[in-house]
DNA sequence: CGCGGGTTTGATGATGCTCAAGCCCGGTGG
DNA sequence: CCACCGGGCTTGAGCATCATCAAACCCGCG
């Protein structure tokens, strides 16, 4: 179960990790398993635990008064879920967070995580992740000012394709910001060239 | 000119400054002026220094095929400006930066950044800039895909109520992801209400 | 006065949404 | 084995929204 963390911390820092401190990972991060459609995390919740997948794939949405789900993420195994914002200044989040298949995750919670920022290749992991999730984001934001929903699909397409076979594509069509029906008829035009 | 910084880091940390780092900073950001329209960075460059605004206003903005500008920054004193990914990557930026107003800035190279992560108020503010820019990316992606326009500018002028004063209309427009004739119908029907 | 940048207004067309219906397919139960 | 069902995907018609293009307006400034 951790090995695959252990992996992924490897491969994501410089520095060596000692018996020692794979033991702490091992102790900080606790396995749990989510049915699909379980929620990790609902609206109005304070985020107490990170979650790293280590199989399955998870949402983050919110719900508007009409009852209609907006996807800010969608996460595979070797990415991450939790609202950062929630678990790092203690504010409720206004995210569900759930399975969207049936999910095995590890799950630290803030105190661990800061404890775990003594072990150098858990920070430098830390800030590399920090980094590309700010990288990531700021191109979201870029594409959705400029880019017309052609685009961001086929880059989308490109990037993640993961992504467009793990979730159906109504999901895929919130992620974008558009309706189901309006992705349909974009990838039938897509596909004609 | 650098007083202004100062307060502003003590402002973003709980540890103290001392003289010896008070000087260091002050060695380390060095001030520049921007006239009117002058590139602090253009596209296709290395993101050499990040530039805390002292005084004026910039934005950063990509410029697609057709030559039309596409904002994704704006930014008055008190922030930062420069594109972080290409900054911490030393890859290209795809983005312009340029000052709207005559502007006094201090920038600051990587080397010299990292040099002051040993004084543990710098360290602290930049994990806290850090947090609260991906805090409003996700904001950002969150109210683009969910909420229509109507309500994207309303949270602007409540959020930022500065931009609005500071920049013309057809930037908060290309920030907001529409044509200026769109933003000022929408201002329009915002009024009589 | 004339000019330039910014904003507004109007007409027209493209794009995306809503609502409704139908299709496809895998699963369930008779 | 077949009938039925539900979830997901597609298709179509009508409507709302937004972009585009063009013109006019407003105002500060040389």
């Amino acid at each position: 179960m951790h090995e695959f963390l252990i992996k992924y911390i490897k491969s994501h820092s410089t520095t060596l990790l000692s018996e020692s401190d794979i033991q702490l990972i091992n102790e900080s991060f606790i396995p749990k398993k989510l049915r699909k459609r379980q929620y990790f995390q609902q609206a109005g919740e304070v985020c107490k635990y990170m979650a790293f997948i280590v199989k399955g794939a998870m949402r983050q949405y919110s719900v508007d008064d009409k009852g209609a789900e907006h996807m800010v993420r969608l996460s595979i195994e070797g990415w991450w879920a939790g609202d950062r914002e929630s678990f790092t200044m203690l504010t409720p989040t206004i995210y569900n967070i759930d399975a969207w298949e049936e999910s095995e995750v590890l799950i630290i919670t803030k105190a661990d995580m800061n404890q775990l920022r003594s072990i150098p290749a858990m920070s430098e992991m830390a800030s590399q992740l920090d980094n590309n999730h700010a990288f990531a984001l700021q191109k979201r934001v870029h594409s959705s000012i400029s880019d017309p929903v052609e685009k961001r699909y086929a880059d989308l397409a490109k990037t993640y394709p993961q992504l467009l076979e793990r979730f159906p594509q109504h999901l895929i069509a919130s992620y974008l910001g558009v309706t189901k029906e309006t992705l349909s008829r974009v990838r039938h035009n897509l596909i004609k060239k």
